[in-house]
Order: structure tokens, then C-alpha cells, then sequence
DNA sequence: GGTAAATTTTAGACATGACTAACTTTTACC
DNA sequence: GGTAAAAGTTAGTCATGTCTAAAATTTACC
């Protein structure tokens, strides 16, 4: 009866050609049809076609080598799956320590699914342990203890113990994974928007002549770190 | 397109109709191709085309109008998504309070994209959650009065107060929404487990004389409660 | 302004995984 | 055992969304 494929709801990749079309159009620059290609590592004909469909939606205006711009259905559009995006990214960053790559792909599937009300559960999860205060410790901070020290006893039972040193006695050209990072709740989240997390590999490039300041790269970029900073990650 | 948590050359459709298939051999009952076509909501020479590819995978063993089983390797890759579907399903339903149907969909998505990495924090974070109980009270029960604190906070501000009761003075044929469950943890729990969750609707079917026993009808099935069971539920 | 390079579009091929319709095999029942 | 119903398969169609190759358009630069 209900034939599916004939109802046009909006696949989650050409909701995924919206969501970077949106992201592009927050930066200064013209959104390129070659950019988005590159982004969602596809050819520049599949580009065209998804514009077609996102035109015919009425998400975008755009005609034949002209400019591509959002329409405000379209906009509203974005923020939304952005929002979703951003929660779900957060939780998985923030909360559960996984490593922004991995996260960014996973994120990227549960955001199409999602619905506003997990999205809220989601939000209010975390403002919950980071604002529950459970013995004079934050909550987020415990909860990360409580993973690092169920993995230090996970591989000590496999038997597998890997040696750990501070980032500052890294010598260049030296590659680790980040295991903890000590310090203040201000400092960690400085950490964390640099990318620095959990799991995340560093590649040390430089040490200046008495070791401050440390270059290190981490995702593709490069980064500068005081030794005082450098002393607070521990890496294996 | 190497991605290593998942089953080469599967894909997450394909992956469903072995989760099915391991669902069913686990009851009594032999796997029959009417039902895998039922569950998936699918017509019958789909399953035939999918139960073709999932040979040639060598995860059943089967030939045409012949029995079909999972052979060893496709026990072990139901095992593994069967694991993530628990992990994803019980942090949506116990953790974030999502209701079944919603949390089942959502899980059934996530299930073929999630790493073993994140399916072990989702779980670590469900034992802190669940362990963690400082000042008297378990971190979950406290989540979850956070939870419905802020729902009614919202509620009211945009001014649509919705009256609650107790689902025991509920008639015959009137249906609500389960707003919150009283009680210890073990009654919570049971509770859990009979699908009675925040979220959920209920119909009341039939009453007892004195109100003892309650027959309510949750996602299809038939419960009975007590009526001092069902003073614990708050409804809207 | 003219030409080459870069960008974008069109046209058509192809893989996937649904579907329908017709056919085959199995099961159920007298 | 014979026959009809049920279950399952095969064959062919279709929508989606990718790709390649070639054509069209824009841009860059002398
Ligand atoms: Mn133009
Ligand atoms: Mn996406
Ligand atoms: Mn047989
Ligand atoms: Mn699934």
C-alpha cells in the first residue's frame, strides 16, 4: 500500500550534503560544489545530483554553476541536525572519553536518528554529572577515574601492562596515546577542546632547548604546549 | 573500506537479518524465513535473497526450502552485535529513560556502527551510574528525579501543566503516559523489566472489584498488578 | 580578449536491496 | 496417496546513489 520509496523524506546522506553545505555557509567563504566533494569523500557528479535533490526539497536555491545558498527551511533544517550532531559528539567526547575521530564518524550516523527527546536525555545527562558534586568531586572527574583505573585492571589482567610517562619527557618524533590528564576541571577542558582526550595519539615534533615550550600534532594539527601543561598529560 | 568493528562486506541490513536469525535459534522453534520476513517487515524473497548472501558469508548454512542454521562464525557475530544491541538498548532504556519502542530503533542503528571501545564505556558508565551512591542516595535514582525536575520545569514554562495521578485510580479503557515510578530499587527495577518506564503509555483494561488486581496492556502485552503496585506509578 | 586550466554538469553504467508476479516445493488434511 | 493451501524461490523490475567519461561553463592569466 505505502509504497516507501516514493515517500521523499530526506536520506541521511543528503541530510549529511545539507549539514556540511550549512557548516560551509557559517564559515566567510563561497560553498563550492568541489568542497563538499572533498568533504564527503565523493566525486563532484554525486555533488550535483545531491544539490539536484536538496533544490527540489527547497533546502537550497542554487541553479546550474551558480551560487548555492540555504533557504531559511533549509537553515532550520541544519540547526537542527547540527544541534544533534553536536550533542551526541559532546556526550561521546566529553562524557565517555572516546577520541574525536571515532566520534565524529559515530556521531555522524546517530545524528540522523535521533530523536529530540533522546537528544534532551543526552544534554541533561551531562549537565547533570558535571554539575553533581559527589563528595567534593566532580562527578565527570570520577566517572573518569573510574574508567582509567578499570583499564589499567583490564590490562593487567591480560597481562599487558603498558608503561606510562608524562608528555614533558617525550623526545621528538616520539608517538603516544594520551592515557589521563591531571590538573583543574579548567584546565581539562582547555585540554579537551584542543583535542586532547583519552585514547588520542600525539606525535611530538619539537622541544625547544629546555623543553618548554613542547610542539606536539594531534589530528593533523600542530600544537604548542607550556612543560608545566605538558607535565599534566600522561601518555603510554 | 576497511572498517574493522563490523563484518566485512555485511551491511547493517544485512547484519539485522543474522541478528534475527541468532534471535530465533535461540528459542525453541526452528528459523523459519516467513518470521525473519515478519520481524523485518519484509517481503519473503527478500529473506531468500539476504539468507543467499549470508551463506555465501559462510555465517549460515542452508539450501533452497532446506532448515537454516548459524554456523560457528555466525554465532560469534551475532554474539558480538547481540552485545552491542544490549549495551546501546539498556543505556537508552535504564540510563536516559527513552521508552522501548524508541530505544529499540535507535539501538538497532547504532548496534552496527559502534567500536568495542565505546560499547565498554557505555557499559562502565551504567556500573558507576548504578554504583555510585553517596549520600544515600543511588546516582541513577537521582538522575532520573533530575530528569523529571526538569521536565516539569519546561512544562510549566510553556505553560501546559499536565495533572497527574497514580495509574491505581485509572478506569477501564483510559490510557496515560507514565510520568515516574516510586518505590525502592528493586521495585523500579521489576518494574524496568515488565517495560513500565517514564515515557511509556499504558492502557488500563480491567479492574478488579476492590481495584486489586489492575490489567494494564504495555507494548502489546497483557500485566497484571497489584493495586499498592500500581499507587507507585505516576501518570499524566 | 583569448586560451588553458579548473570547475561543474550531463549522460549513462552499475551495485545494492527492495519489490511483484509467477513458479516450485513442502505441508496439511481428507 | 491426492489435492489444496502455505511456504519459499526465481526472475525480472525499480529506486537510490554512487561512479566514469565527456561536454559545458567559469576562472585565471597572459
Ligand atoms: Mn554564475
Ligand atoms: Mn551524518
Ligand atoms: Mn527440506
Ligand atoms: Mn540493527
Amino acid at each position: 500500500m505505502t509504497n516507501f520509496y516514493h515517500i521523499r523524506d530526506l536520506s541521511s546522506n543528503f541530510e549529511d550534503y545539507l549539514k556540511i553545505i550549512g557548516d560551509l555557509e557559517a564559515g566567510k567563504d563561497q560553498v563550492r560544489s568541489k568542497v563538499i566533494a572533498k568533504t564527503m569523500k565523493v566525486k563532484p557528479s554525486s555533488v550535483t545530483n545531491a544539490l539536484q535533490v536538496l533544490r527540489e526539497q527547497k533546502l537550497i536555491t542554487y541553479e546550474p554553476y551558480g551560487p548555492i545558498s540555504m533557504t531559511s527551511k533549509g537553515k532550520r533544517f541544519w540547526l537542527i541536525i547540527h544541534q544533534k550532531y553536536k550533542t551526541v559528539k559532546g556526550f561521546l567526547t566529553e562524557i565517555l572519553e572516546i577520541d574525536h575521530e571515532t566520534a565524529d564518524k559515530l556521531a555522524c550516523t546517530i545524528e540522523h536518528k535521533i530523536s529530540p527527546q533522546v537528544t534532551e536525555r543526552i544534554l541533561l545527562l551531562k549537565q547533570f554529572l558535571k554539575d553533581e558534586n559527589l563528595c567534593g568531586t566532580n562527578a565527570i572527574d570520577r566517572l573518569h577515574d573510574f574508567f582509567s583505573k578499570r583499564t589499567e585492571e583490564s590490562e593487567k589482567e591480560i597481562g599487558k601492562e603498558i608503561p606510562r610517562f608524562l608528555l614533558s619527557v617525550l623526545k621528538p618524533g616520539e608517538k603516544a596515546t594520551i592515557h589521563k590528564i591531571d590538573g583543574d576541571k579548567a584546565i581539562r577542558q582547555k585540554f579537551l577542546d584542543m583535542g586532547l582526550i583519552r585514547g588520542q595519539e600525539v606525535v611530538v615534533e619539537r622541544v625547544a632547548p629546555l623543553g618548554d615550550p613542547i610542539e606536539i600534532t594531534v589530528r593533523g594539527y600542530s600544537l604548542s604546549l607550556r612543560k608545566s601543561e605538558a607535565e599534566l598529560v600522561i601518555v603510554k
